[in-house]
DNA sequence: CAAGAGATGGACAACGTTGTCACGATCAGG
DNA sequence: CCTGATCGTGACAACGTTGTCCATCTCTTG
């Protein structure tokens, strides 16, 4: 920029004011100066002029991995917002580690990102609350924040699950299973809230070999499903915690002789064109995230209502064939 | 930084040694130092260090579509490499449109990012020589950059299509049809490249309908099947330009009482749980990903080998079924 | 005990911008 | 021709770090 000035024979300040299109410069020496930027391919250091200003017009996300994705569309949905509002996008992956999530959080503090948008792998966030009181607006997503009071974006899991559930009830299933991710995974404990929920709303009874919570690898997946089929009273539906347990379950049960219903959480790709397509409670990925985001903004414009709010988004059934497979009595 | 130090009743550069770990300090003092940076919740400010030090340990990627789980994978490895090098990462989708990817590439540079990773949108990138001699290292990955020398990693789509090609013709076919995205993008041009050599290689002819170039929207691509399907000498096995074309070519194909063999090019998931389970010839994103940041990192790292670097991924057959029909004669 | 070496700490400028303010020129009104 | 307002412009400090260089202090050694 001093070079500009000097070959442009003026001051740095009308530099900065012609890069910055600030009124009450001369069209004339606009001109000037322009050339002179051009000769030199001059662009300006937003660094500088960031660490000037204080606004760093970014901000970051951190969520579990950007390959899955659930989370791309997510970040895709996060960005478009973070562009309306001429911001650009970190990104980093936690990779379901807390370690990991912490690191980057601080990292994107110490780029002095304007705002973060996290879907938590920890369950302990009062690190953040110096990061906060400095002003970096903090939107949590998907999961709730732990131990910390602070604005959250969520899918309404357990409404979700209740609404899957009762769907194979009205479809004539007494005995329904029900497999999810481990107990420390907010999502998962709720999904499991919502399963018996509406059960009891049915007044039916929830057998403990009914129901599994654990890492949701397809040997696991496959063993608590080869329980609930086997015991004296076997599930004849199956409500899947997620993708991946949904995936396993198809694989599993499409080698049956007796067909078993099945309702997933999250939607996916080809699941209409699956045999039989599969019926899924389906959440808003690009929502979650524009929300997020949108949120962020909002505080970022300073709408400084001092509540942490809390949006829930509802998951919405789509019926395809699977979960309206009648009971095999 | 200086409320520390007055805090802690030492200068401003101890402090800064303290926070670098830089020896030369005495333990007593670091532990002062560390008290009131913990007391004061004291970060250091990166922007104003990288300003200082002119790096800015972040790199931008700018992609197709982030929501895109090819792409999605692909960021996550140079991710993984830019974490393993330090740094952290500004990402971008250009939604395949030329501007917004000249948009993203110059906002990066003006924030000085080390380096950059470019999923080219337009076709020509000359607006890019004066950052790259200002010494923004880049790379270009998946299709190569417009008119300047840049180093580019690809994967081998000619030759990938040729296999698949083959291994349709190894198995009886002599009337096979290719269907790909807009002559416009380079894989595209390529994988028909790739087609003409494969069927000229076994001596086949290539009749006009069998194949077809354009946007791979669902009708389009329906009707370039109905077409190939139509005449005379319809084909009896169908060479898929991409994913979007493979899914609607299963579609389409599976309401057909006469069996076609398929063959796409691209992976995705689920693919072997369809009916019959679609053989691919997949392309390795990660292996792209990370190819490309091991090379920027590698320049970045002073490797001046002025030569740009070109590299090219293997794509890999994958036979599940679809490709192994037999011609229906 | 003097002098040199090594350890430790701090003052100051610099990185590339922008905000503040003051300066000189121009202009309208009296 | 003077006054005061308005406009265009530039000098300078500041943002929060780090690199350079010098000062001091404490040993060790002859």
């Amino acid at each position: 920029m001093k070079d500009v000035a000097a070959r442009a024979g003026v001051g740095l300040k009308t530099v900065s004011r012609v890069v910055n299109e600030e009124p009450g410069v001369t069209p004339d020496t606009v001109a000037r100066v322009q050339s002179a930027i051009d000769a030199l391919g001059f662009r300006r250091n937003d660094s500088a002029r960031l660490l000037r200003t204080r606004r760093t017009a970014s901000v970051g996300l951190v969520l579990e991995d950007l390959a899955d994705p659930f989370y791309g569309a997510l970040s895709r949905a996060v960005e478009d917002v973070a562009r309306a509002h001429g911001a650009l996008l970190f990104t980093g992956s936690s990779a379901e580690n807390p370690r990991r999530e912490q690191e980057l959080v601080l990292a994107f503090c110490a780029r002095r990102v304007d705002g973060l948008v996290v879907v938590p792998a920890g369950d302990d966030h009062r690190y953040l609350t110096p990061e906060i009181d400095a002003g970096v607006a903090t939107v949590f997503v998907d999961r709730p924040a732990g131990r910390i009071d602070a604005d959250v974006v969520l899918t309404d899991n357990a409404g979700g699950t209740r609404t899957g559930v009762a769907h194979l009830i009205a479809h004539g299933h007494r005995r329904i299973g029900f497999i999810g991710d481990q107990p420390g995974i907010h999502t998962a404990t709720e999904r499991l809230r919502g399963y018996r929920e509406a059960m009891a709303d049915a007044g039916l009874p929830v057998r403990p070999e009914w129901y599994a919570m654990g890492p949701t690898t397809p040997e696991r997946v496959r063993a608590a499903l080869a329980t609930m089929l086997a015991g004296p009273e076997p599930v004849t539906a199956l409500f899947a915690g997620n993708n991946r347990v949904t995936v396993t379950a198809v694989r599993v049960l499409s080698g049956r002789p007796r067909p078993v219903a099945l309702v997933g959480f999250d939607d996916f790709e080809l699941a209409d064109l699956l045999d039989p397509p599969v019926t899924v409670v389906a959440q808003d990925a690009p929502g979650l995230g524009r929300s997020a985001a949108q949120l962020l903004f909002r505080r970022l414009d300073g709408a400084t209502s001092e509540e942490a709010s809390r949006i829930e988004l509802p998951a919405r059934l789509i019926p395809r064939g699977s979960g309206e497979i009648p009971p095999a009595s």
